[in-house]
DNA sequence: CGCATTTCAGTGAAACTGAGATGC
DNA sequence: CGCATCTCAGTTGCACTGAAATGC
């Protein structure tokens, strides 16, 4: 199987915003994911890194909230980051059974190396955005996803 | 933990094409497997179908290049695919080992159904691009995929 | 009591690598 | 021989549901 025409797409289900947006999350995933590899993190670990950065202590049902995934899903993604040392949850004193999670030094270390990889993902999208521009792309994406919920 | 802040996004992460990229897509993902779980399908097997009505008799293979994964990963979508009724492989005599596979009456009716769930979803997005125009929106995504890869 | 949080246990679809067999 | 195809086998990370224990 090697005719002329195996990579001209062929119109139809290419014509539409989902697929579109479908291949356009796949070919960023990817990229991430094998960028990542090589530092040890997934994309969906690397999200919470960088989440925790902004918010330090975040307890895991927050952080499951934030990702729009069970309790349960996060839950398996911060045991793997603790077991790999990016992270530590202690029991908040103040408030129940909530675990309060936050980066430890070897976390900070990794996040800094995964943010160089990211950043080169993030500018080949904001040159191939254009003409549009880039903040504006972004709320878009964001109504998108609102509309869909 | 139901602190009044619980759900203001805070600023940075949300701030980039990269995040509110999957955000979107993410959103769209969980909508159509809902949906799409009530006649059988999930939302790669439905993709498959998708392409299958306008390419019939593509291979394994060509599925493969088209969806950006290895043949092992379609493999696994066509057999269950095959197993559910949905589509049959057929040896394609005229060129070596290749599997012409072809959508079945049952798999035209699924993928019917499938259609109209898609359809309220893709209303959905064209809707919410405003005031950007969909087929703008459509062909700047598939240059995001493109920058990426 | 209700409600939120955490966690254990099980399941499933989808992605990968590696390896092998078949057919130009 | 090289190269593409198909397929079996194994692994992994991520997502779900269900259930249970803990703490306002």
């Amino acid at each position: 199987m090697s005719s002329a025409n195996d990579d001209a797409p062929t119109a139809d289900p290419y014509a539409t915003i989902g697929f579109a947006l479908k291949q356009a999350q796949q070919a960023l995933r990817n990229r991430m994911d094998s960028g990542l590899r090589e530092i040890g993190l997934t994309t969906p670990q690397y999200a919470v890194l960088a989440f925790l950065e902004v918010e330090a202590g975040a307890s895991n049902a927050m952080l499951a909230r934030r990702a729009f995934v069970t309790p349960q899903t996060m839950q398996a993604i911060l045991v793997a980051l603790e077991r790999a040392g990016f992270i530590a949850r202690t029991p908040h004193a103040e408030h129940g059974r909530v675990q309060s999670t936050e980066l430890t030094a070897s976390g900070r270390g990794v996040l800094e190396a995964a943010s160089a990889i990211v950043a080169d993902a993030e500018a080949r999208l904001r040159n191939a955005v254009a003409p549009l521009d880039p903040p504006a792309v972004t709320a878009m994406l964001l109504r998108l996803a609102e509309a869909l919920r």
